[in-house]
RNA sequence: GCACCUCUAGCUCAAUUGGAUAGAGCACCUGACUACGGAUCAGGAGGUUGGGGGUUCGACUCCCUCGGGGUGUGCCA
């Protein structure tokens, strides 16, 4: 019997093949194989259930029919998994600790895992579009979530054999900068000059320049012209946008460095200023888009909002918007990178925004005969403070995202010192680093990404229960057995003897659920799911390690559960990485 | 006004997408071997899933309705 990486997968395909030979099943039949509670086994096939309802049978018959044409085929190996019905017509199955065992020794490398995980998205070529920040700001809390969720579903669809490119889509274009130049020119403030922090600076001439337009239409008249400036490349102030981007840029890569978010491309709205004619000139030839109000825009007559509500992808004075960008955009992903799906990381509040441009492109894709990329519109919920309104400091500042992460890193090093005082200060230094940006990262992507986000630092910043501590901590101590022991923690470990007690089996029985995880957290992009298991498998492994000694003298036993913490281990670090944490030797 | 999202333990969140007795962390209480790192573990207490109705073998999940909170809604991104 195969061993299969993704069991749930595996079972669901031998019983769909059972099935289709069964005249009591049709096409329509799918097992949907589930991880089950373990009072009735590992895994449950619940689809008989439905199946019989739409077929108006007998559900417990029809999953007796199923399991015994299951026994007679032999396609599932009894002395592994043994199975039974149970309820009104669940198909529960238990995996025995053989077949545990055996599943630890067939998946037991680095190379083992993305092997087997790779062939799922192989062949499938996907933009990921994350971050995505506007040039003359500083970031603030506001803007982790989306480079920190972006990276790691880069990650995992990389994981799974997908070309994955990351494109950091900057708002470096757009009505902000004729408010911008506005500001320099009547503040007369000199770009080149040295600036303690020109980024803080630039925000607040942003700032300035908003509030004038705002209260002066004169002031709004003369920011519009300054832009048609800019977008008809007036050399000036092509220099004084390219000096801010330049100063934004740095700013930005800080954070990125930090965080260790990458990305593949950068290419801002800028990049398509020139692409945006065209898109111009094919939504008026393919009669998709149409002027009204002075306006270009498209409505979509069948739409039960968005026929009165169009998409503006001109503005009446003949300059870009976002939307005229966000085409170009789409177009020249699929010409210039054969994209076959791409993914937006944004806040829910641009979900109108997204429906209408997907809507748009089918429209104007279909009409020009091209190739529709796959679209999708990862959102997250917005980040607000106690009030439930958006996140601000006492200053009335949001909190930058970089006094986040120094005093998560503050707060880490107090328990360094704590906890490891005999650590050398450079490292405590390196940990606490580690740990404080790990702890940020991994409080944001824990939580289902579609929900609202109320900003806490003590939710941020804990250190304690669920938190990614927790999980390095787990790693920290694997290898320090592997120390102790002296013993490389990828050794190849011969005359290891079969599990035994309860927590290695559930320990075990939590490591061959990684596929599943995985699998489930990229089925719907939400990297909380592989969180959650992350947390349970370090559970798992605690009880584990408080219940059963590894470092003992007998080998066959002690092999074993070297075997455990070996691939404890490995599923822990992989499972970190795709989600963009670094882990520890020593904390 | 219209549309969408949301309401789960004191707090912050899960719940395998309609499955079996709704689970974690924090906080609180009780315990743990001088055995490999106690940033740990074992246990306890804590629930009318916003209210009401419906659909069915089965509902936190789907439908209706009422209420609380939020977001979007033609020239910002």
């Amino acid at each position: 019997m195969t061993i299969w990486f993704n069991i749930a997968e595996g079972i669901e395909e031998v019983v769909s093949a059972i099935a289709a030979n069964l005249d009591a099943f049709d096409d329509n039949f799918s097992p949907e194989v589930r991880l089950a509670d373990p009072r009735f086994g590992d895994y449950q096939a619940n689809g008989v259930l439905g199946f019989a309802k739409r077929n108006r049978q007998n559900p417990r018959a029809l999953a007796e029919k199923l399991i015994e044409a299951l026994r007679n085929s032999n396609s599932l190996d009894e002395n592994l998994i043994e199975m039974s019905v149970a309820g009104p017509g669940f198909i529960n199955f238990k995996l025995n600790k053989e077949f545990l065992f055996q599943w630890l020794q067939s998946y037991a490398t680095k190379e083992d895992y993305s092997k087997a995980a790779a062939s799922r998205y192989s062949g499938k070529k996907i933009v990921t579009d994350y971050s995505s920040p506007n040039s003359a700001k500083q970031m603030h809390v506001g803007h982790l979530r989306s480079p920190v969720i972006g990276e790691a579903i880069k990650r995992m669809l990389s994981y799974f054999g997908a070309e994955v490119i990351g494109d950091n889509h900057i708002g470096d274009w757009g009505t902000a900068f004729g408010k911008l130049i506005l500001a320099i020119k009547r503040k007369n403030f000199d770009l080149k000059a040295k600036h303690d922090d020109p980024l803080t600076e630039l925000e607040s001439l942003y700032k300035w320049g908003n509030q004038a337009t705002d209260e002066d239409p004169k002031a709004l008249e003369e920011a519009r012209n300054e832009l048609v400036k800019l977008q008809n490349g007036e050399e000036q102030n092509v220099a004084y946008w390219e000096a801010i981007n330049h100063i934004s840029n740095l700013g930005f890569h800080k954070i990125y460095a930090r965080l260790g978010i990458e990305f593949d491309y950068e290419l801002g709205e800028s990049f398509y200023r020139d692409k945006v004619q065209r898109v111009y000139d094919e939504l008026e030839e393919t009669g998709v888009g149409e002027k009204s109000e002075g306006a270009w825009v498209v409505f979509f007559p069948d739409h039960k909002r968005f026929k009165k509500q169009p998409f503006l992808y001109r503005k009446s004075d003949g300059a870009s918007n976002y939307a005229s960008t966000d085409l170009a955009t789409v177009l020249y992903r699929l010409e210039a990178f054969n994209a076959g799906e791409i993914i937006y990381v944004t806040d829910d509040r641009q979900r109108d925004h997204f429906e209408q441009l997907f809507l748009t492109v089918e429209k104007w894709f279909t009409a020009k005969g091209y190739k529709i990329p796959k679209l999708k519109h990862v959102y997250f919920g917005t980040i607000l403070g106690k009030d439930r309104k958006p996140v601000k400091s006492r200053s009335g500042n949001p909190i930058l995202l970089n006094d986040l992460l120094n005093e998560a890193v503050e707060r880490s090093l107090k328990i360094v010192e704590e906890k490891s005082p005999d650590l050398r200060d450079e490292e405590k230094q390196e940990i606490a680093e580690t740990v404080g940006v790990a702890a940020v990262r991994y409080a944001d992507l824990m939580q289902n990404r579609s929900s609202d986000y109320v900003f806490s630092w003590e939710k941020l910043l804990s250190l304690d229960g669920n938190t990614a501590p927790y999980l390095l901590y787990a790693i920290a101590r694997i290898k320090s057995i592997f120390r102790k022991i002296e013993l490389a923690v990828d050794a190849d470990l011969k005359e290891a003897s079969s599990l035994e007690t309860e927590a290695e089996i559930g320990l075990a029985r939590k490591l061959t659920e990684f596929p599943f995880a995985l699998e489930q957290a990229l089925s719907d992009l939400r990297p909380h799911q592989l969180c959650i298991y992350l947390y349970e498998l370090a559970g798992a492994y605690s009880t584990f390690y408080n219940a059963d000694k590894v470092n003992v003298k007998y080998i066959p036993v002690r092999n074993r559960r070297l075997m455990i913490c070996q691939r404890t281990l490995l599923i822990l670090e992989t499972g970190l990485n795709l989600l963009g944490i670094k882990t520890l030797e020593k904390m």
